[in-house]
DNA sequence: CGGTGAGCCTGTTCGC
DNA sequence: TGCGAACAGGCTCACC
């Protein structure tokens, strides 16, 4: 005997008759034996303990010829049932199989999703829960892919974009191959002895996580209801953009994060690249702006024998100094802020300031739009769940830069995650830079 | 018509 | 410790 699945259904194909089974929240199935069959695999089922905990619960018993038994065992008796004949079971309009979406797996791109998502009355999150669009997305998955394509849950899904559509897409396939590999999400234990319990709720971004810090910019999560249903997400990661027309952009991140990744993609995209460390140091050269204050204050030991100044030597008393640092900051800043005014100052061109200390030097204010090129912290994350101990605890020990960067990222329009792979980084850049141009056409 | 909420069920968890 | 209320992974249908 045959069993197939489409979506949500499991299809069981007897000799003559189709049987469709739905598991809704808490339909399970067990492989079991009589206590004196000839078949021993499964556990063994006593039909006469009618009251045990477990039996209670165990509907309908499928008796094979091979003596196996399959229990069906459903706490809330949400699941359902439907008999069909081979003729008909795809095409009788009582067939819950007939009003069934696309099989996300079989998607290229998100050019179904967003055909639907267009004639689509409601959010992005209900879009992505209707089985007549995709199958296969529950409440967990549905908050978890919102969250991965840093899409608000609540945002209208006639507003969703071609390439958002690819993104959910793309995203959709990624969390349910992961759950399907990992055994599932077990968010609640209703669990007896020999169960298998899934795994995929240790990989959990947002759902069963509110209050609890963002893994990708620390912002407690939040929780609301959308179409009846308790939906987690970000309120920072998952923003729109604001709605303003965008043409000078800042992009901060740690260093060695992938900044230069991004921004040479923002270059490609016609971009002009405004280099703030490269204008600190052009501010430094002899007869430049900075160079005879930055002399009147740290004197004649930081030049080199051809009278330029010698920055290894700034950085070394800069380091161990703090009050000499933030002098230096307090000269070099203000001419570097100046010098990029100028730069962009031609309102028909569109402008990426690179800027390691943008929100410190107060810089963020020249721009539309902020961005923050995080890295490394899902594996920082991973290594926590390792160690066994919780994110939350742990946040105390984290290395002051990253807690620097935590609060930047709590500032910033959009984050860049770059802990992956390249492609990966790649397509939110690319994702982000169509998000923008679309942007501007309309609010042109 | 669209959107909301009740209903289906039972068990767990949380606050008083 | 007890006790009631809120809540839970899905989906349909009545109602306003
Ligand atoms: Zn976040």
């Amino acid at each position: 005997m045959d069993i197939e699945r489409y979506g949500k259904f499991l299809i069981f194909k007897f000799e003559e008759k189709i049987l469709l089974s739905h598991l809704r929240m808490e339909g399970k199935y067990y492989l079991a034996h009589y206590e004196n069959s000839s078949y021993q695999k499964g556990l063994t089922y006593q039909p006469e303990e009618e009251d045990s905990k477990f039996n209670k619960h165990v509907h309908l018993v499928f008796e094979f010829t091979d003596e196996s038994l399959l229990l069906y065992h459903d706490v809330r008796k949400f699941g359902r049932f439907y008999l069909f004949t081979y003729n008909d079971y795809l095409t009788n309009p009582r067939s819950p199989l007939v009003k069934l979406g696309h099989e996300p797996f079989n998607e290229k791109d998100g050019t179904y999703l967003y055909s639907k998502a267009q004639k689509f009355k409601k959010t992005t999150k209900e879009l992505l829960l209707d089985q007549s669009v995709l199958v296969g997305i529950g409440n967990i998955y549905a908050d978890e892919i919102c969250f991965l394509a840093k899409i608000p849950p609540q945002k209208s899904a006639f507003t969703l974009t071609k390439e958002d559509c690819d993104l959910l897409v793309s995203k959709t396939q990624e969390v349910l191959n992961k759950a399907l590999e990992l055994g599932g999400s077990t968010v609640r234990s209703y669990h007896f002895a020999n169960d298998a319990s899934g795994r995929f709720q240790n990989e959990l971004n947002v759902y069963g996580r509110e209050g609890e810090p963002c893994y990708l910019c620390g912002t407690p999560i939040s929780k609301t209801k959308i179409g009846g249903r308790g939906t987690h997400f970000c309120a920072h990661c998952q923003q729109e953009l604001p709605s303003k027309k965008i043409r000078v952009i800042g992009v901060t991140g740690l260093i060695s994060a992938g900044k230069s990744m991004v921004s040479s993609a923002f270059q490609k995209a016609g971009y002009h690249l405004v280099d703030a460390d490269q204008i600190a140091k052009d501010c430094l050269v002899k007869g430049e702006s900075c160079y005879q204050k930055v002399l009147e204050t740290f004197g004649r030991e930081i030049l080199r024998s051809d009278g330029e100044i010698e920055r290894s030597k700034l950085r070394e008393i800069v380091v161990k100094d703090e009050v000499a640092l933030t002098k230096l900051n307090s000269l070099i800043h203000p001419e570097v802020e100046a010098v990029i005014v100028e730069k962009i100052k031609d309102e028909r061109k569109c402008f990426l300031l690179d800027v390691p200390l943008l929100f410190e030097a107060g810089l963020d204010k020249l721009c539309d739009l902020t961005i923050f090129v995080n890295t490394h912290e899902k594996v920082r994350r991973k290594r926590l769940i390792a160690r066994g101990t919780m994110p939350l605890k742990e946040a105390a020990k984290l290395n002051s830069s990253l807690l620097e960067a935590i609060k930047k990222m709590a500032k910033v329009d959009v984050i860049i995650d770059n802990s992956l792979t390249r492609e990966a980084t790649d397509f939110q850049v690319k994702s982000l830079i169509e998000k923008i141009r679309q942007l501007n056409l309309i609010s042109k």
